[in-house]
DNA sequence: TCTAATTCATGTAATTTTATTTCATCATTA
DNA sequence: TAATGATGAAATAAAATTACATGAATTAGA
């Protein structure tokens, strides 16, 4: 039996030579392709005004093993034909909430592309082996990044490494001060721009700390003052057409370094349990 | 009836809430997708070392119309893929970060490719109005989504909705006791069974507030309690093949909440732009 | 701490639904 | 008028779902 056969393929094709009853039946299917997809022998029979049988049959002839192969192999066309027609437009509106997700799909998927593809495999290694090697490790952000910055903290406690954050920048400050070179700091902003972040930059460098800045622009001066930096892409900017950022691809960094680090982490899935299984009480 | 379902996402998404016979047709049909498409009831039974009952009931607890609506689903979601000519592989080690890079894309992108294909339109609209008519919107999480509430709390208010939201839940908690029908709550849980959130819905339906919830697991305590329902993606799961959650997902909903408010809302734009200046003397 | 009771996941078997095949009928053509 | 064959009704077969029973696990009570 062959796999895949291409309905409106075999139905155009061969339509000369279907009876009347049968071309009923391929006209109705080649019309309303998506709706078969949940109808019955019975239900087909009826629409297209013919009988079970003879839609039984007609399957059979054209090839396919019966109805529900039939059925199959409409949805992955139809699911086909929808998965090519890939179009990046950056409209967004109440109107069509179908196709904005669409549009918003399209946008959020090329943040992600660009900022993978902006990240040095040998520059993310070391990111990597700082961060393991580190006594502790601290994570700041200010305003609108803090919550990126919270949830790596989450995550690499999960795996193991002690990790600080907060929402205060005064008791993120505090706490630069009593670092040293065998911690890391990794700071997260978007512009690269923050004065605040850039004093605590000093604060880390006067201790030898080591840096990793997360921003989306390299040349910034966070991006220029770190010792290793990650660059993320934001697209919010066609899609709104405003100065304004995503924190999807920031996100996105962090949990490409939870991964990476819970790979190469001995025992870390240990960890992961260990906390799974502290924090589960309030289940259930 | 919901119309497209990711089989991948759902069996990923609710993995957790599987019992034992549920978890081993999971396995199975996640590593053999395309060989389910031609297999019946009984041969899936047989081939997890299930039964056809077993078979059958997961599917409708999955969200699907039966066995059938399921292979339909899969078909079209092995047909997309293969459109998108997508090769998700697994793996990652630090001995070929490049790769690896590669990898963790493919599955972020289906993530979100997931997450966007099980949105419902129609409810979506409801939860945006929901949002627009209200005086208060508070967000509320425990543990490891606390950052995604507060993200989406820094971005509401930047729209000019009045949001709240903390890192402590007896604030929260205390701050729904004071809400009413003219607010609007939205909670946000991986697998929808936190005791702690399920209480304050509890409250929230005393006093009548619209609830929203997002989640993983639409059939989950949390997802059954709220009006209105968002459900989250998440495959983990096949990355670490460990029980642990992906954060990206959800910052995705709260972009897209905001993507969309950010257009109805009339003068939003100011509002963003007002915003920016305020917190922008930090810069320069 | 042990036992009894209960809950609930799971498989077996019955039922229902759905698809296919058989067979009778009617139309068309030679 | 006979024969061929397309078609539909009805019977059969296949497949999926549901009802029910069983047994494991967990909870409550002693």
């Amino acid at each position: 039996m062959q796999e895949n056969i291409s309905v409106s393929g075999v139905l155009c094709s061969s339509y000369d030579s279907f009876f009347e009853a049968e071309k009923k039946i391929a006209d109705f299917i080649l019309s309303n392709k998506s709706d078969i997809i949940d109808m019955t022998v019975a239900e087909l029979a009826l629409a297209s005004g013919t009988s079970d049988a003879t839609v039984s049959r007609f399957c059979r002839r054209c090839g396919f093993n019966g109805f529900h192969h039939l059925k199959i192999n409409l949805a992955k066309e139809v699911a086909e034909e929808r998965g090519n027609s890939i179009e990046v437009s950056n409209d967004i509106s109440r109107d069509n909430i179908g196709q904005s997700l669409q549009n918003i799909l399209a946008n959020k998927v090329a943040e992600l592309t660009q900022t993978i593809s902006m990240m040095e495999p040998k520059e993310l290694d070391q990111i990597l082996t700082m961060i393991e090697k580190a006594r502790t490790v601290q994570l700041v952000a200010v305003g609108n990044t803090i919550p990126v910055a919270l949830d790596g903290a989450f995550k690499f406690n999960q795996l193991g490494i002690a990790t600080v954050s907060g929402t205060i920048w005064e008791t993120q400050m505090a706490y630069t001060c009593n670092m040293g070179p065998e911690d890391a700091v990794i700071i997260i902003s978007n512009s690269g721009f923050s004065k605040r972040l850039m004093t605590l930059v000093a604060v880390a460098k006067e201790n030898h700390v080591p840096t990793i800045a997360i921003t989306n622009n390299p040349s910034s001066p966070l991006g220029q003052a770190c010792d290793l930096h990650i660059t993320t892409a934001t697209r919010e900017k066609l899609l709104l057409g405003e100065f304004c950022f995503s924190r999807v691809s920031a996100t996105t960094v962090m949990e490409i370094l939870y991964l990476f680090l819970s790979v190469s982490k001995k025992n870390s899935h240990d960890h992961i349990r260990r906390h799974e299984i502290a924090i589960s009480d309030d289940k259930k």
